[in-house]
DNA sequence: AATTGTGAATTCCTTCACAGCC
DNA sequence: GGCTGTGAAGGAATTCACAATT
């Protein structure tokens, strides 16, 4: 196994492979070629040839990748073979939400404790029985509770209070949904999921003038249609 | 203005400058520089510079962006100075969590629909308002409706298939939910949010050795105290 | 024959560094 | 003097292309 640094490009494509794994393992398929794991992405097969050759030599040559060890290897390889408790702060709309959301505890997630500062909440239950704790018990409960990863989920001018609480707690890694630049200690990961962002983002597309829209699938539609083209014709 | 195309990478940070931008604004803040911008997100300041050099020259040499120009500017090259209208397929506690989002009214989108297949939900309406349509109806409340943004709030097996449906109706822009690799048309912009990816990814770090897990903020860090130390010393 | 693993080539993105301007 | 705009340099991520292996 080398230790260069992996960028997190890659662990996010690792969860994605790991995902089609469990579902190509559920299907009683035994094997997979990089080939035919990247048609399922639009990646190229080197792409996943290289992320996995990160850690090691997974595949066998002629025959690709028993699904199977693979699987056991990523997930050991994601941390994912030990359980995550997660701690969500703000138990409003979105909070409760993710809070509810089935296909954590798939990769070993379980919600444990949700914090709010609304007094009519605390000491309440969301609808899956979870316990909702006055957000200045977070140090407290996210020992006793054993957390280890936070989501933030209330409004952007608390964000960052938020996010000091639960460094102080001790939290090393926090999913934040709050549209707040934020300013983590070293040692702590914050991945933020910013909605306005992706729908602005979203918004500047449409504003292209439909001619100009090209996108990755076009250029290799275009790529292709070229090879294409090319054989036609003979060369 | 060039024509080079624009990475995501790119809108991505325009929405978020405009996000600050209108914070300032609202600080009663007049001019700001691309270095003071790039303090708030760590980033370079090149980068900002760079970014919105893209689109034309909008500063000031010595002075910096003025605030309130800029902000136009920003609205008008995300397309923010159109309204947008969003319809979300899958009326569960996601779908039903986003519809009721503020902030979002703010960059000019509004939720004007919801859609499901649960006949108990069709014809209702969220907490909000917003009235629930069946998912088959998509085709003409889209027409009716101007919708031209898509969310995709439903499980993953339904992903591709609903995504087929919101093409057909001439929808152009979708963000997705659903933790499932979806093949668009050519000229249909998909972006996808995973909080499975993103969780897992935060575990993969978790499960780093603590010295190796050097972040980009540990690198700066080493980098300004080397800086420092080097001053101290003189050289 | 098929497919991996990986250096080399390429493409894309970020940062540097400085001329030009206010 | 301070700050922008940008070409050039540097760095990172992707893709190519092929030797190695089963």
């Amino acid at each position: 196994m080398k230790r260069e640094k992996i960028s997190e490009l890659t662990t996010n494509r690792l969860s994605v492979y790991l995902r089609c794994l469990n579902e190509l393992a559920s299907a009683g398929i035994k094997t997979v070629s990089s080939q035919e794991l990247a048609e399922q992405f639009n990646l190229n097969s080197a792409q996943i040839r290289k992320d996995l050759g990160y850690f090691g030599e997974f595949g066998v040559r002629g025959t690709g990748y028993y699904i199977e060890d693979l699987r056991a290897d990523l997930t050991k390889i994601l941390g994912l073979d030990k359980p995550h408790r997660v701690g969500i702060v703000g138990a409003g709309r979105l909070g409760t939400a993710l809070a509810n959301y089935n296909g954590l505890d798939k990769s070993n997630f379980t919600v444990v404790a949700l914090f709010d500062n609304d007094e009519t909440k605390v000491g309440g239950r969301t609808g899956g029985g979870i316990p909702i704790f006055d957000v200045h018990k977070i140090t407290k409960v996210v020992r006793d509770q054993n957390i280890d990863v936070a989501v933030i989920a209330v409004p952007a001018r608390a964000a960052q209070r938020v996010l000091n609480q639960v460094m102080t707690a001790g939290v090393k890694a926090v999913l934040n949904f709050a549209p707040a630049p934020l300013k983590a200690r070293l040692g702590v990961k914050v991945k933020t999921v910013d909605l306005t962002t992706s729908l602005e983002s979203l918004s500047y597309f449409l504003a292209q003038p439909q001619s100009k829209r090209i996108t990755k699938a076009r250029r290799d539609a275009t790529r292709l249609e070229e090879a294409i083209e090319n054989t036609g014709r003979r060369l």
